[in-house]
DNA sequence: CACCGTTGTGCAAACGTGTACACAGACGCG
DNA sequence: CGCGTCTGTGTACACGTTTGCACAACGGTG
């Protein structure tokens, strides 16, 4: 069992050639004999030499490692993207480090230390992270690639979405089933995302004359979204529930269900968003505004790719939501 | 906007002293100057400078990079643990670097790329990797966490798990209620902790005088589980479905309420296992054999808190579940 | 004053690569 | 043969830190 791990310089010596020989064997397109080559990865095999990445991220100035900030790890909402993102990255063989910026923590630090590790590129899922900080932290050439929406910034990528169009034709559909007492209930009161998608909704329901009747406060979480529904609905007599999220979603109509009594889709409308594979399950069957998880990590793809090809341009990137009808509104 | 970071050297001929100093700045314990020191802070806030990892990895031969082997991100099953245990790494300035080897790929290939990044700790979630592969892949004086069952092995540290009291548990009172014909349903014949926890419901079953009357094997998917549910119970006419993870007894037990239209306690009895947020959702309240989540990552950062100190002696920690009853046994 | 311990700083050598440059030999061509 | 081109290899430096060693300045003690 070697304890330690073989340099490139003690290969050599053992090999009989420079360490600069050696180096060059792992190039595939350095100029060296093919018998020299193959006599040198033999020993690498024998003597399990690998080269050094750190070396040679000191040396390249390019680390082959990726900030990825989430919120959280376990949240299903992101975690069909993360678990895409993650694939693509290491096809590419680019190394992901994952940052959880969710809880109070703080985050700022934690990104400051991915910034020590000179990173070749940071997506940010997180929207609790401002892209002022972002663009301060990680100011070296690569620049940022940002999903959701903040105000617009020269200086970083970013993908957006819009689920407008989704949104009014769900309003649509919900009016023309009866539907009058709207209500909203969110996943925090803080972040662009959910401003965002409350607009959606708010704006369609606008253009019809109408507005929302209450609105809610929760967490994201299914707990919240158990909570919250029963008051909102007690004190506005919603027949319809707007959720942020699949998850609260989920919580809320089991709250409708076993608390208030009431049925899914006919006493109380509820609609979930970010089409998480769950919503498809049988149990829950949930009608939401879909993201095309594939769609929106291909477009996170594409971003890197250019960066890594040296185009520094920063772009945007607009994807639209689909609409999965289930069997709750 | 410096598109450039800045280095030790050109911040020490900002401040007039040498780079030397400037390191000893960072480093709490180090002869210098009080005085000097915050001179020295303070340009280095104001020309954002901070001292580069990759460099100080070189130097140090720490890396203060962790590689988390998993599955795949977006299981609910292991996601807990993962959330947990970046949160721990993280809190001690140390940064996760996520392999997901659930799929088909080379997965020895992506632990190979890993191990050049000299990490200096490797937790490995995912049973689909062999202890020997990753022995001969992470040589290096840092040991292996690994979690789950192989066989011994004396240069690792594990942690097991013990769920043999619980299903004997379990088993008890299923049969007190009635039920005699007991299936398995399992998520992949190949991994060890499946064989495990198969073997703690079939001893359980073997001290009473009973088998297990069918079986199937599934993904560990909800698909998966809703698929195979029908076909077990109908050739084998089973009163009870023990299955390999949570997210398949869901499934299942989708499938026998609305495809078999038979009642989930009464009828047909489904045990889980992992204890997933998810199975105390109202809408599944499922029976399952649950393990400590916090615990288990408790064993892990313990583990890894040895090693940071120097020790490195391989360890084994035993957890054993506990049981969630819910409605659905 | 001579001596010594303490404190703060600089010098230089690692850490393990990649690569520009130099150079030796082989080869082809006039 | 003389010359230019191409191939394969070695030498040496750079990448940005950390740290052992040396040393100067200083203050206290006999």
């Amino acid at each position: 069992m070697s304890r330690k791990r073989i340099t490139s310089k003690e290969l050599a010596e053992l090999v009989g050639v420079s360490s600069a020989t050696i180096s060059r064997a792992f190039s595939p397109d350095a100029r060296i004999g093919e018998e020299t080559r193959s006599r040198i990865l033999a020993a690498a095999r024998k003597y399990g030499y690998q080269p050094n990445a750190i070396a040679r991220s000191l040396n390249n100035q390019r680390s082959r490692l990726v900030a990825v900030v989430v919120n959280a790890i376990g949240n299903p909402c992101e975690a069909e993207e993360q678990q895409l993102l993650v694939h693509a990255l290491q096809a590419r063989q680019l190394l992901p480090i994952i940052l959880c910026c969710g809880d109070h923590s703080d985050r700022l630090q934690l990104m400051r230390l991915a910034a020590t590790y000179q990173v070749d590129h940071v997506v940010i899922f997180s929207d609790m992270v401002s892209l002022r900080d972002a663009v301060d932290i990680f100011p070296t050439t690569k620049p940022i690639i940002v999903s959701f929406e903040p105000l617009d910034n020269e200086e970083v990528s970013a993908i957006r979405i819009d689920g407008s169009a989704a949104a009014d034709e769900v309003v649509d559909r919900l009016v023309a089933n009866g539907k009058s007492r709207f209500t909203y209930l969110s996943g925090t009161s803080s972040s662009w995302i959910d401003k965002l998608r409350r607009k959606w909704f708010a704006d369609a329901l606008a253009r019809r004359g109408l507005a929302f009747v209450a609105e809610a406060t929760g967490t994201y979480s299914y707990d919240s979204g158990f909570k919250e529904a029963v008051p909102l609905v007690h004190r506005s007599k919603a027949d319809a529930i707007i959720c942020g999220n699949d998850v609260m979603a989920i919580g809320a109509r089991d709250a409708v269900k076993r608390v208030l009594g009431k049925s899914a889709p006919d006493d109380v409308a509820i609609v979930g968003q970010d089409g998480i594979a769950m919503a498809a399950w049988d149990c829950h069957d949930l009608t939401t505004l879909s993201l095309d998880h594939v769609a929106f990590i291909n477009a996170v793809v594409e971003l890197i790719e250019r960066h890594e090809a040296g185009d520094d341009k920063p772009d945007t990137i607009t994807l639209t939501c689909s609409i999965r009808w289930g069997a709750t509104a």
